[in-house]
DNA sequence: AACTGATTTCCATTATTTGGAACCAATTTA
DNA sequence: TAAATTGGTTCCAAATAATGGAAATCAGTT
């Protein structure tokens, strides 16, 4: 009668918990939690006091909150070794970077959201988690854009259905068909760009990350402000940004994990 | 009868099977992970199932191998910005990685291990193994010491009971004994020294991070290679370490969570 | 085609989760 | 000072989901 999003067990019940607190980016009080989620109070409670004791959230007993806990760190840095693209592409976003002396960054799909698992400044150095594991909507940012334009047709419908279409900016799109459009195109031009469509004054030129020039396992942008470059600034940078990507297909494709005999 | 480790539940034994398939680096099939726990094939299938069609594990069909999924990378992203000092530490240790050009490390403990939630490069591009999310022993390193040391007795008791004692190198404490002493004397110089006693060559000073100068949060070191200094050469940075530390405690006593209204 | 080892599914039994309601503690209101 | 309200925690019988032995399926080999 009422199974509207088919769970998986209590797992998936906790799981959903961990999303909410994760979500809320600051900590939460019980209450607020019991207003958000729709669980009765006291399973509620008892999966809060799991996740707790199991060091995916942490409790603050001086104003009784709960926010998301340092295991998750832990866990999520064998993930960000093993499962994405970011230790095969970190010497060429170096390389990249210190190339085009603009921001560079590294994203892979995740539920139909952009998941950024790499970048380098602008200027200098980097910082690792800070950006890793910061998500964006697909529709409209040009890695975003880069990896639904080369993506088979199934599971782009699938994920272009998950899009929000929320009209951040004025150039933003807000139809799923403006969206396919602009997505033909992309991958005619094999590059997308990002003309101030998530943020007023940023803009960015992308390409996917093709390995045997087929499946899409990623993007790569150079991205900067209109405050410094202009769009067609970005063009310039259309060669090596492809070069680089195609370098991080091949390493990808070639760095097979020793699957012990 | 057997309740060897008190697991809550079910989710208990999924976040399990999880830490498992990430504590082993790599990907993994089935009946690798089979042999390593002792669940029952069909149960360990499901765990496996469930968390990998949650997003926490992802599967690779083509060699039907399991490794942690990057829901983790995005989870842990929460988690490192609001339960880890790093945000609030950064400019600080920009400006330390600035002034002394070697690498600076800033850690917290979770269940006895040290985390890292940051780090700085050193100018020379000695990459130390610890980047963000990365554990390591407390009882060989210097940010562990510098915690254990500062921490009220019963949960040091409790983290020292969880070391392992293994003896990486000749100069690592194997005894609960030995470390204790040491323990003492750092608590009374306020600073702590790796003596190459987690790996070779690698050498450190490490300060306790003391809000209120009372309770610990983390700790934060300046790390080297014999090739480089000598310990000697480090003991040069301890001032700057300790206002720095102190520095990184003010923020971060400071700096409380807006609790909505 | 038969064999072998690994993976996946089945299903009756069992153990765990569930959630309404009672309870407790601290703070606010009368 | 007492009563009421709010927020958090515990109980327990009923409902449900997890369990795991065994059998079926699948993918390579010989």
């Amino acid at each position: 009668m009422n199974k509207p999003v088919p769970n998986d067990g209590t797992v998936g019940k906790a799981l959903q918990v961990l999303d909410l607190v994760a979500s809320l980016g600051r900590p939460v009080r019980f209450t607020e939690l019991l207003r958000l989620s729709d669980f009765p109070k006291a399973s509620l409670y008892r999966f809060l006091q799991t996740l707790t004791n199991q060091g995916m959230l942490s409790y603050d007993p001086k104003n009784q909150s709960y926010a998301p806990g340092l295991r998750l760190v832990r866990l999520a840095h064998s993930a960000w070794r093993q499962s994405s693209l970011a230790p095969v592409a970190s010497p060429y976003l170096d390389a990249l970077a210190k190339e085009v002396g603009e921001a560079v960054h590294l994203a892979q799909l995740d539920h139909g959201h952009v998941l950024f698992v790499d970048k380098r400044k602008g200027t200098g150095n980097f910082d690792t988690l800070a950006a890793a594991g910061k998500v964006a909507p697909s529709y409209c940012t040009g890695v975003g854009k880069a990896i639904l334009a080369f993506m088979p047709a199934a599971p782009r419908n699938l994920a272009l259905q998950q899009q929000a279409f929320l009209k951040y900016t004025p150039a933003t799109h807000d139809t799923i068909g403006g969206l396919e459009n602009e997505l033909r195109s992309v991958r005619q031009e094999g590059i997308a760009f990002d003309r101030e469509e998530h943020e007023t004054g940023i803009i960015s030129i992308a390409a996917p990350i093709l390995i045997d020039q087929k499946t899409v396992v990623g993007a790569l942008s150079i991205a900067t402000s209109t405050s410094r470059h202009k769009l067609s600034d970005l063009k310039a940078y259309r060669s090596v940004l492809l070069t680089t990507a195609n370098q991080i297909a091949n390493a990808a494709s070639t760095w097979q994990f020793p699957t012990q005999n």
